[in-house]
RNA sequence: GCCGGAGUGAUGAAAUUGGUAAACAUGCACGACUCAAAAUCGUGUGCCGCAAGGCUUGUGGGUUCAAGUCCCACCUCCGGCACCA
């Protein structure tokens, strides 16, 4: 008998597979399409890990069984390769970005082939590759076009150590997500794109996508944080500011406008009383002092951390618009500056904060809300009742249910019904080297214009130096051949490079400046799905039929970091993209499946710290691909964290050589017993329906229980273990394909069917019956499968050991579950 | 604090959505083969008990003929958000 050589077995098919283009896709609108995309990689220098694979053979398992099934399978990958890793390195190596990208995809390309993805390599694409990001500067102009992207001055998240600003998404806490650094606000023109104009959409098109987990889109609802309420002015009581101090109102967002009766006392935020100050307001010393210390405070504060409420009374007064009452005017630390408008209306019997804040500054705290109106007194609060009920002491809302006072009152004074988000607009720019350059220019006075179309791309150029400049510049910015460029603006407003003919026409030309900011490693990442479907169009991001083809992705395969930032803005993009009308679908993706992470031996996580990192390549040399596939494809639940174990790894193993050993004993004259079928006929059933569902684990399980018993059986019939082989290949496809020809077969395995079970055939003739006495098992009995209710009764019955149960008693009750259980009750 | 998910043998886990808890795998023990070991094969393996039997799905209660699964309260762990007005 040939032994099982893993490594010889799998050079066998790679180079196959390679040779004859087996996962090439061509558009077939015959047939019914199926896109199955894995999160594409970022190439880092470490190579690929057992995260990676875990999501690539899962989404190869589902891929190889669909084309089995019949369908046009679009399953590619491509790079992830702007931002900092690949910065960072080129720059302690001094090599160029794109030349260790090219080094660590060639890496990684070779290593998928290694684990045998069946990636149509044909559709690879390259976030780096100015022939892709001409489209993602197209993207961007186009949301300038629509006034979605614009140029900002207000204090963003800087950090210090990468020199260069943040989006929300890049923190962690309060510090910088790569680095770790705390970040600090600092003002500095930003290109920021119009996020929070899609906000309701990013919500409620959820409701669109029945077969997303409700955990991943509450995580987005709470990324989104949508709050519906009021905006209300407040006047500042006027006389007791200076003549030069403009500012005469503040509006708060609320939403509880039902209780505006109750407030007592407005507070606003450091940052704002910090613009008052700016705007000519004189405050005393100790407010000052107050509103120093606590944006000093902020700046420092790391992000779990709640701080002691504090505050100071600025000696203004507001006027609450409901009864004309004049009220002081605090600076709180508790007023968040980055949400509403920084100041807020306190009503301390109905929130909680306001109600420690009152307390602790011995403000009043009125009661509005009532829970058991109409009591003739309420209840004296210890603490603030956030709840509804009837309003009291409100004027003429007295008596009013709050649901509805929210509305009426809000019309009462003049305000507006409004809606708050927790998420804010996007911070576009990066003032690094190593990204998509931002492909506008400015003119002399500051004007801003886009780059023609005709010009994309805008290349990234050489440049000397990739560090950051530390003047909060981009590298850039050093290169003014680059930076200074030569044309002029056309008809439509867009700038136009000078060329010679422009000359001859006598078109007036002059020098504008580049933009030198380029944009964050999130954008190219955000529409890439759409560029495997036409990756070679030099015309359109996607051409209009490839698009109607193959959109939207069918299953889209990746890990949990990415619920509230990759996904929200793909989701963001291809909706624009949609308005635009590039997309013709709503949503990118049908289905969402997460990947579990892949931790430790011990369930600590890998890291090059702890030095227990598994590297894939490893595993491959020692147990063979199909090994580490059915490894961590059995592990456990796809969905789930779990701790890698080389001991469980020898199973996968021993499974396959079984398997090996199993052929020598296949005979083609053999017919298959009953048993046989009918078990056979299950596991066809099951192992399709478990891939479907990504719950690959009880699959192979399935599989194995198939193996234990044809194990058992004294002649193999050949048709049998063929189909067996069939079932077995999306999951350990070199091996699969192997046996299959050892097994005689002519055909090429790939192009096989997946095998389809008969209906009639899984169920079987007999069934087991389980006898509860009371609910407790007493016995358990077989009878063919069409015996009927009261045969079955009687059978039980008449059974010894059900009649010692009984203990001479009249059963009261009999439940029969058909084919299953016989529940005897007695007293 | 709020939202989402989970808690089952020594371990990873399974359980047709209310119907025989622990499938499958790992580990362990014993046995076969072997001079021996590895590999392989066989048997056993939730807990208590010699047995009959009893107990068992984080804890406590409830609904039901029947609960890992449904309801109520609580505890623990993981993930997200967090002074969001």
């Amino acid at each position: 008998m040939k032994e099982y050589d893993p490594k010889k077995i799998e050079a066998k098919w790679q180079k196959k597979w390679k040779e004859f283009g087996l996962s090439r896709t061509r558009d077939d609108p015959k047939k019914p399409k199926c896109y199955v995309l894995g999160e594409f990689p970022y190439p880092s220098g470490e190579g690929l890990h057992t995260g990676h694979t875990r999501i690539y053979t899962a989404s190869d398992v589902y891929a190889r069984m669909k084309r089995m099934q019949g369908y046009n399978v679009l399953f590619p990958s491509g790079w992830d390769a702007f931002g900092l890793p690949a910065e960072q390195f080129a720059i302690k190596n001094k090599v160029h970005p794109s030349a260790s990208v090219k080094k660590n995809t060639e890496r990684y390309r070779e290593q998928m082939e290694c684990v045998g993805l069946s990636y149509d390599w044909e559709r690879e694409v390259n976030t780096t590759d100015p022939f892709y990001y001409k489209w993602t500067q197209w993207a961007f102009i186009k949301m300038f076009e629509k006034g979605l992207a614009f140029q900002s001055f207000e204090p963003i998240n800087w950090c210090m150590t990468c020199q260069t600003g943040l989006a929300n998404e890049d923190l962690e806490g309060n510090n910088c997500e790569r680095c770790d650094t705390p970040v600090v606000k600092k003002p500095m023109r930003q290109w920021m794109i119009r996020i929070t104009d899609y906000a309701d959409r990013l919500i409620d098109d959820l409701e669109t996508l029945p077969e997303w987990s409700e955990a991943i889109k509450e995580a987005q609802r709470n990324w989104i944080g949508r709050s519906e309420g009021a905006q209300i002015q407040f006047l500042v009581s006027s006389g007791q500011l200076p003549e030069k101090f403009l500012i005469q109102d503040i509006s708060v967002f609320t939403t509880r406008p039902d209780t505006l009766f109750g407030a007592t006392f407005v507070a606003i935020s450091a940052e704002l009383a910090k613009q008052w100050l700016d705007a000519g307001w004189e405050a005393s010393m100790e407010v000052h002092a107050f509103i120093e210390r606590t944006l000093k405070a902020e700046a420092n504060r790391s992000f779990d951390e709640v701080p002691e409420k504090e505050g100071i009374a600025t000696g203004v007064f507001a006027v609450n618009p409901a009864n004309n009452e004049k009220i002081p005017i605090w600076i709180a630390n508790y007023v968040l500056s980055g949400y509403g408008s920084g100041a807020i209306m306190a009503v301390p019997a109905h929130d909680e904060r306001d109600f420690a804040f009152a307390k602790k500054y011995k403000l009043p705290i009125r009661m509005v809300i009532c829970p058991n109106y109409p009591a003739s007194h309420c209840p004296i609060l210890d603490e603030a009742y956030a709840g509804s009920g009837h309003l009291v002491e409100s004027g003429k809302f007295t008596g009013m249910f709050s649901d509805d006072a929210k509305k009426a009152i809000t019309a009462f004074i003049g305000g507006k019904m409004t809606k708050q988000y927790r998420l804010k607009d996007w911070v576009f720019s990066r003032q690094r080297y190593w990204g998509e350059p931002i492909p506008v220019v400015h003119d002399e006075s500051g004007k801003v214009y886009p780059v023609d179309e005709r010009d994309l791309p805008v290349v990234l150029p050489e440049v000397r130096s990739y560090a950051p400049t530390g003047t909060g510049e981009s590298p850039l910015a050093d290169i003014s051949d680059w930076v200074n460029a030569k044309g002029y603006i056309t008809e439509r407003g867009t700038f136009k490079i000078a060329e010679e003919k422009d000359a001859l026409k006598g078109t007036e030309t002059k020098i504008f400046r580049r933009e030198t900011n380029t944009m964050p490693q999130w954008a190219g990442s955000s529409w890439y799905y759409l560029r495997f479907m036409d990756p070679k169009n030099a015309d359109a991001l996607v051409g209009k039929d490839k698009e109607k083809y193959w959109a939207p992705v069918d299953v889209y395969v990746g890990g949990a970091e990415h619920v509230t930032r990759h996904l929200i803005y793909a989701r963001f993009w291809h909706k624009f993209l949609f308005d635009i009308g590039v997309v013709s679908t709503l949503e990118p993706f049908t289905r969402r499946k997460g990947v579990g992470l892949v931790l430790g031996e011990g369930g600590v996580k890998m890291s090059k710290r702890l030095g227990n990192v598994i590297n894939p390549d490893d595993i491959i040399e020692q147990f063979g691909a199909d090994s580490l596939r059915i490894y961590e494809m059995f592990m456990g639940p796809f969905g789930q964290a779990i701790a890698w174990s080389t001991d469980n790894l020898v199973g996968a193993r021993r499974f396959i050589e079984r398997i090996w050993r199993l052929k020598e004993r296949a005979h083609r004259e053999v017919a298959s017993g009953k048993d046989t079928e009918l078990l056979l006929n299950q596991t066809i059933k099951k192992v399709g329906e478990d891939i479907e569902g990504f719950a690959f684990n009880t699959a192979i399980s399935q599989l194995m229980i198939l193996l234990n018993h044809l194990e058992k059986l004294e002649k193999v019939p050949s048709h049998a273990l063929c189909s067996f082989v069939r079932l077995l290949a999306p999951f350990a496809p070199h091996v699969a394909n192997e046996l299959w020809e050892e097994l005689g077969q002519e055909t090429s395995l790939d192009n096989e069917q997946w095998p389809l079970f008969d209906p009639e055939k899984i169920l079987s003739d007999e069934m087991t019956i389980a006898v509860q006495v009371n609910g407790k098992l007493r016995d358990t009995f077989s009878s063919p499968r069409n015996t009927g209710e009261e045969e079955v009764k009687k059978a039980a019955l008449a059974r010894p050991f059900v009649h010692k149960w009984l203990e001479g008693k009249t059963p009261i009750k009999l439940i029969y579950i058909p084919g299953k259980i016989l529940n005897i009750v007695i007293h």
